[in-house]
DNA sequence: GTCTATACACGGATAGAC
DNA sequence: GTCTATCCGTGTATAGAC
């Protein structure tokens, strides 16, 4: 592996300047999905957006697809990390609704997070694994039996079918804002509560 | 209403030669959504699969948009009307559980047809409104409901919760073809039934 | 009425000047 | 490090052959 590349991200150096540039060009690009979605998300719009030439923007990414990608980690590892920690600091027996509750909780504050989330997770852009999808919650799932004592469910059918219904919900909400996210959340908290009752 | 326009399909007449090209375009461009993924159809690999030029394809369907929307509502029609059939079929109380059964069934039965829908539901190319999708289920829930005598759920919740999660199971039977989506589709409609029994 | 040929505008991506 | 110039692919419009 001695010719291998350095890191995954971007290119090598890091000035002050590249720094900020790249820490705008995400920005941008956040907001750009948010506001007009994926298919809409063109190279020209993003480096108009930053003051810059498309080329100039593939200096700091290799391309397109590789600055939206980063862009789709860098709001997904917000929510993954507020998702974790909220389910730590849960009862092993409540895990599952302090997973939906953070979950829906963290989209319904970030709007614009939510949209680039939704967009990425449903346009199969890069197709990420599913099972990093479903497999930490049917853990949480498969724990939470155990905490409770009951039979143990099917955690990936349970786990693959609250995260698709939290997409839902959230997609729900972000056509219509008037849509009560939390509290259809409770809906699907008592779902999951009832299916570990057995 | 004297101006209005005849048909919203493609263009007037309906030639026998016309009427087998638009049915080979249409079953073209699914295979390639099927196999490909919406992004990477291109109105050329259309053309070429089907053997004519790019403008020939364009001739019949007056923009790549405009096929692609035809494939999608032709391949949904037929899982509504086989997802109506059985949900008419069926006891009002078990009606939920039809319309899962039925719909994860013939989405399961055909691969392509499948991987189109989740690709077009996926993909907000054309906006349709989601009301549409998650309409009828809540409808056929509160029917549920009523039949069993029980309290009135958050149709609109759960209605939203179960398309997801059939998303979900669907997608995931895509990805790993030895996912048993039928079992999994069980625990659904469990769900689904002890969200009606109380 | 059905198609081919051709041309255009816009998208992403590359090479190289400064 | 940033830009200009350029290239290829994609969607679309038009002209005209048959």
């Amino acid at each position: 592996m001695t010719t291998g590349r350095r890191d995954a991200g971007a290119h090598r150096e890091s000035t002050l300047a590249t720094q900020a540039r790249r820490a705008q060009l995400l920005d941008v690009t956040i907001g750009i999905v948010a506001e007009h979605g994926y298919a809409q998300t063109s190279l020209a719009r993003i480096a108009e957006g930053a003051g810059v030439t498309k080329a100039a923007v593939l200096y700091h990414y290799p391309t397109k697809d590789a600055l939206v990608e980063t862009a789709y980690e860098h709001v997904l590892t917000a929510l993954i990390d507020e998702v974790a920690a909220a389910v730590e600091g849960a009862d092993p027996a409540e895990g599952p609704a302090a997973y939906v509750r953070s979950m829906v909780g963290h989209l319904a504050a970030h709007p614009r997070h939510s949209r680039m989330i939704i967009e990425a997770m449903t346009n199969a852009g890069a197709d990420h694994d599913p099972r990093t999808r479903w497999e930490p919650l049917a853990q949480i799932i498969e724990a939470a039996a155990r905490a409770r004592g009951v039979e143990p469910v099917d955690a990936r059918a349970t786990a693959l079918i609250a995260g698709g219904g939290i997409d839902a919900l959230v997609a729900e909400h972000l056509h219509d804002p008037g849509y009560d996210v939390t509290v259809a959340a409770e809906t699907l908290v008592r779902m999951l509560d009832t299916a570990l009752s057995r």
